[in-house]
DNA sequence: CTACCAATGAGACTGAGTATCGTCAACCGG
DNA sequence: CCGGTTGACGATACTCAGTCTCATTGGTAG
């Protein structure tokens, strides 16, 4: 559960009307701790009776995307996810048990590129890298539980 | 271009059917220069006037999948496209410009993870890492046009 | 406070992918 | 070579994500 003032502030920093669907869209995404689908806040919203129309969430996600507070990623079984986060280049890792998401800078990344570019010729402009795993907390949870 | 048999092979040595509709999903793979949608293929079909159902082409590629032979990689516009491969842990670079495919190994990854995993203290189980560039004959086609 | 216009919600629409089911043909045994 | 079994097929209906349209509303500047 991080703040959704950070989503907020950015709409505003950018010139973005601040509307209240907005405002409910940040917040369900700032009490969701892991990755998340567009299905899951229009059914969030939903349930806590705060109507905000499927249309706007896709609108508001599609928003915060281009103002980089939130990315999409596409989870090994095809779907769909996104994941709130921090705009500088970086990647994510999943846990595949409880969906939490952690960034990290994957420094590595730029010798892979080269090495690659290298070998193949191509010129490599963009790159997309998941690490799916279990995150430290499901670890602990699983071996407690024998 | 590449041959259609080595999909034609993989699924025989799985014991499964080698029917005619499998085999011209296959081909129309192997005729396919770098990746392609389902809807791709539906439509190469029909222009072929080689009736096979919609839905036989989506088992064809849930079947290549499962045999390695194909796999699925997401284009940076979100989109599912697959490509032909081969069975052997790898990923992907794609040209943005004319969508032709190339495999390497990236052994700089192996390196990467276990940095991530000491950071995170995740345990990480699989990783997805898809490049997109331009490709040589893309870069060499640019600059003649100049 | 008011007016303007961007943003909203309802709902129609599209297109990917899945499920169902009656029919057909690939393979096996004889 | 032939017939039976059964896995695969095609047609079609369906579901679900995401997009589009358009009349209405509410945020913001002035």
């Amino acid at each position: 559960m991080t703040d959704s003032s950070a989503i907020v502030a950015a709409l505003d920093r950018a010139g973005y009307r601040l509307t209240e669907p907005r405002r409910v869209v940040a917040d369900l995404i700032a009490d969701r701790a892991g990755h998340f689908t567009a299905a899951n806040l229009v059914d969030d919203a939903r349930e806590r009776r705060l109507d905000v129309g499927r249309a706007t969430v896709f609108r508001a996600l599609e928003l915060f995307i281009e103002l980089h507070a939130v990315e999409r990623v596409d989870l090994p079984s095809g779907e769909h996810a996104y994941v709130e986060c921090e705009p500088v280049h970086h990647h994510h890792v999943i846990c595949s048990q409880c969906a939490r998401t952690t960034e990290v800078e994957a420094c590595g990344m730029p010798a892979v590129t080269r090495d690659v570019a290298r070998r193949t010729g191509f010129k490599i402009q963009s790159h997309r890298l998941e690490l799916f795993g279990i995150c430290p907390t499901c670890q602990s949870a699983n071996s407690r539980r024998t």
